[in-house]
DNA sequence: TCCCAGGATGTACAACGTACACCCGGTCGG
DNA sequence: CCGACCGGGTGTACGTTGTACATCCTGGGA
């Protein structure tokens, strides 16, 4: 199959003279390593989306058979989680300027923006139990800001949850925007689109309910989540932490 | 195919004195209707998983041809929908005690307990463009009481999406809590789980680590979330709403 | 009584993940 | 210098998935 001689991206340079320095990798096919697959996994996904992530696909975009994947990844989902460590390597851990609080709001920013920049992968970030080199490491300094900040062990990992949760959902949500609209008609029969009369609020509201797309809107929530945690923190600090169930714990 | 007399659930009651009252549904095949399909459905998936979701896999479940679900659901995706949109309407939108924060509190709540009573559902329960009947009065009745709070309607929408997003994102984080068990050395060598020395906060607050399942954990984000909008709202109140460039809207 | 429409069925196909057997080329012991 | 070995790429093949298509059956109206 496919036997036109000059396969996918224009390959077809004349054979003579070819005796050019060996040293150098010219084309694509560099030997075919696990961070090569898992890289073109994420970057087949990001431009395509993921029902376009097949083995197949994969195999082709990298000039190689399908199964020759599998001597790097052991299957489908292994890949899947190396590529969200990977995606999970992108956030910036490191900064260290300003107090707790703003490296944790700086810190939590840049894991929106990485998910946000691979959104497609992001809508799979879930459930994952595998969690890579990446993913611990950034997990390991959240932590370790909440306790910083003075947070004791069991309630820094309900705060860690709660932003973490909140980021991860974000993305899901995803633009609820067409709403009212829908391809026009065609499916109004199966969703009977309640009248607007029904949906006062929501038609109040409509023009800025364009879903995930308003700029600013992520930061809104995780400013509500700050400012929580630091009424929690102050609260916290004003009674001596000795008897604690004023609070929500049974 | 499957010629077993008694099919599945043991249904080999002795067929004499079989003249009984025929005006009630005795079996399970009733006609299968379109609400039948999705209730098998998410009832497949409640308890046996997502990739259990198969429309053979359904159609054997409600005693018919695979094809004959295509009579009552264009596809698969749709399918989905449906079911998306039944689990919805088990969020209680009624409630009416209180003032708007504390019903506001109490639908979030029942929000997160229908995704939570479904949670391999709510782990696809995404970036779903198509919103159904329940969703949308779902929405109508968090927006409307926002509103009722006092915020414009730019805020409401905001606000909506923090406490949706955070719901929707608390299931799909699922439990970390393996962390650094896993299956025992198993894969030890794939995710070369770095040594406690390099993750010291996570290692302090392991113990607490153990994911969604925490009791409460999932309400004390939320009280993070109203906590930031009340002083949202109190902070708005005493501005006179003039010049809001103060906050981070652009 | 006949007819027909709508729902159930069976067959069939393309695409998927991946097990298995093969083969090839570079590397190392003799 | 040669032959065995082995890590990695290939081709073939199988089971499973969603679903299009043609067919058949059945029950209600003329």
């Amino acid at each position: 199959m496919n036997d036109q001689p000059g396969t996918s991206r224009g390959r077809s340079e004349p054979t003579t003279w070819v005796d050019v320095d060996p040293s150098k990798d010219y084309t694509r096919p560099p030997p075919l390593s696990r961070a090569r697959v898992v890289r073109a996994a994420l970057c087949l996904v990001d431009e395509k989306g993921l029902p376009a992530l097949t083995m197949r696909a994969l195999a082709t975009e990298l000039e190689v058979s399908p199964m020759a994947l599998y001597n790097h990844v052991r299957d489908k989902d292994e890949l899947v989680d190396l590529m969200v460590d990977l995606m999970l390597g992108e956030v910036d851990i490191s900064a260290t300027e300003g107090d707790w609080l703003t490296q944790l709001r700086v810190l939590v920013r840049s894991f929106h923006q990485a998910l946000a920049a691979h959104h497609h992968l992001a809508r799979v970030y879930s459930g994952r139990v595998r969690i890579g080199p990446h993913g611990l490491l950034l997990i390991e300094r959240t932590i370790g800001l909440l306790l910083e900040g003075g947070f004791l062990p069991a309630e820094a990992s309900d705060v860690f949850f709660a932003l973490f949760t909140y980021a991860a959902g974000f993305q899901q949500m995803g633009r609820i925007a067409p709403l009212r609209e829908g391809r026009p008609g065609e499916e109004t029969e199966y969703y009977p689109l309640l009248p607007p009369e029904r949906i006062p609020a929501i038609t109040a509201v409509s023009p800025h309910l364009d879903g995930v797309r308003r700029p600013g809107r992520f930061d809104y929530g995780l400013e509500l989540l700050l400012a929580g945690v630091q009424a929690k923190l102050a609260q916290a600090k004003e009674a001596p932490a000795s008897h604690r169930e004023s609070g929500h714990h049974a």
